[in-house]
RNA sequence: GUGGGUGUAGCUCAGUUGGUUAGAGCGCCGGAUUGUGGAUCCGGAGGUCGCGGGUUCGAAACCCGUCACUCACCCCA
């Protein structure tokens, strides 16, 4: 049997009620925040992935899907919304506007990692990003938004952590520090964290092995090491999610995987999942704008991991529906005017529906109970010679003799 | 890339120290009811036991390999 790709998943009937819910609700909150749609293609030249998310991050290194066009230049799926929205935003000129752009989007990202729960090759990103703007409000205002989409959904549980990492010279200086506090310690941290201390310094912080949380306890903060600027932005946010009333819990040792994130940074998880715990995160990125060479502009942003959220969402969701009409037609005079009939309560904007694969009347009453009919049109040769129907509401069991002409006007006024 | 777990009907799973024809529940189809659904009862269809090799008189079971799925590491949403 022909399989899908490891790591795709199919979502099924069953499935995309929840994912409907989800999309509407992002729609509704993002549009009401101000924040305008973007759709942006799904892949891009592999030089705007390498460069913006940065090129010794695992996601460039060995998680994209790269190939070559036919004439040679090389392409890649995206793995992350931001760095195209980036390469629009500065493409379409829509910079050029004295307020901060707000745009969202919702699509599929692509990452070749070895699955597992909450994790796929394929999946999908509701994400906001802010440019122009770098205002602590701003940053409050993107937080928020995330907290309410998660609220909407009526997810609970939920913890938001918060830190800020600091501009591209606090973080060179911190990491410095660190290095100097690790040396001494390298013998006794994991070797994953031996190979974390020249590649990646600041992973070693959030590091779950006990050894190595217990080695990098005394050691220096991030957060000590802030420039004023960073250290009073960082207040300022914190200081408007209070105001608001958002939850928040500080962690020094947040730390985001992209290069191009900078100061706030920020992750949402709950504990009902398995390792991937985080089911939405987001920072801010003010030199990445400028590292695409755009004019200098600082920008904020968060991405949700939409199957993670389905995940934690009740299985049955199920969206209000006007009442369902099923056409139960059999004989040979009395099927094609059903199905006339069908068409034209369709027509009317009437939900209606039938079933080709049943030919008596048993078997067409299980059809319509399968499907959930609240009414049966029942219209046999005898029904068909005489010019009427029945209707029969499947729930009372009762039933009624009409003609076919009163029946669309019957039909309205029960819909 | 590394490690663990699991592969038996469409789905969820039993299957005794290796023993003859591999089971159940749900679902599906039919009948009881010749033109009236859901419940009940009865019947039926549906299986390369993941695949390949080995051990054995005999393998769904034991051994080796392989593939798939899954969880975790790593990484991230």
């Amino acid at each position: 049997m022909l399989r899908s790709i490891k790591g795709l998943k199919d979502i099924l009937p069953q499935q995309t009620p929840q994912w409907r819910y989800m999309e509407t609700i992002a729609h509704t909150l993002a549009t009401q925040s101000g924040f305008s749609e973007i759709r942006i293609p799904i892949f891009e030249f592999t030089e705007l992935y390498a460069r913006s998310i940065g090129g010794s991050t695992d996601i460039v290194e060995k998680e994209m899907y790269t190939f070559p066009d036919r004439d040679g230049s090389s392409l890649t799926l995206r793995p992350e919304g931001t760095a195209g929205v980036v390469r629009a935003v500065l493409e379409h000129h829509l910079l050029d506007s004295p307020s901060t752009r707000k745009l969202y989007y919702l699509g599929p990202m692509f990452r070749h990692e070895r699955p597992q729960a909450g994790r796929y090759r394929q999946f999908h990103q509701f994400g906001v990003e802010a440019l122009g703007t770098e205002d602590p409000l701003m940053d409050v205002e993107v937080i928020t938004l995330l907290w309410r989409f998660f609220c909407s959904l009526g997810l609970k549980d939920l913890t938001l952590q918060i830190n800020s990492i600091g501009n591209l010279q606090d973080r060179e200086k911190y990491i410095q520090e660190l290095k100097r506090f690790l040396f001494p310690k390298l013998e006794v941290i994991c070797g994953n964290c031996q190979r974390r201390y020249s590649t990646n310094p600041l992973r070693i912080l959030d590091c779950k092995v006990p050894i190595c949380q217990q080695a990098t306890q005394e050691a220096p903060t991030l957060f000590d090491h802030l420039s004023l600027d960073s250290s009073s932005h960082f207040q300022s946010v914190l200081d408007g999610l209070t105001g608001i009333g958002i939850p928040f819990s500080l962690n020094y040792r947040l730390v985001r995987g992209l290069d191009y994130y900078s100061r706030t940074t920020f992750e949402i998880t709950s504990p009902h999942l398995g390792a991937q715990s985080t089911i939405g995160a987001g920072g801010r990125y003010d030199g990445l704008v400028e590292l695409l060479q755009g004019p200098s502009t600082p920008a904020i942003g968060f991405a949700v991991g939409l199957e993670r959220v389905a995940l934690l969402l009740p299985e049955q969701i199920s969206f209000p529906q006007p009442p369902l009409f099923f056409l139960a037609g059999f004989g040979k005079e009395a099927r094609p005017i059903a199905f006339k009939l069908l068409h034209e309560l369709r027509e009317l904007g009437i939900r209606a529906d039938t079933d080709y694969k049943s030919t008596n009347l048993k078997s067409l009453l299980r059809s319509a109970d399968k499907l959930g009919a609240t009414y049966s049109i029942i219209m046999g040769d005898d029904e068909a010679r005489s010019k009427t129907a029945i209707i029969r509401n499947m729930t009372t069991k009762t039933q009624e003799l009409i003609t076919l002409e009163e029946i669309a006007q019957k039909v309205q006024s029960l819909n």
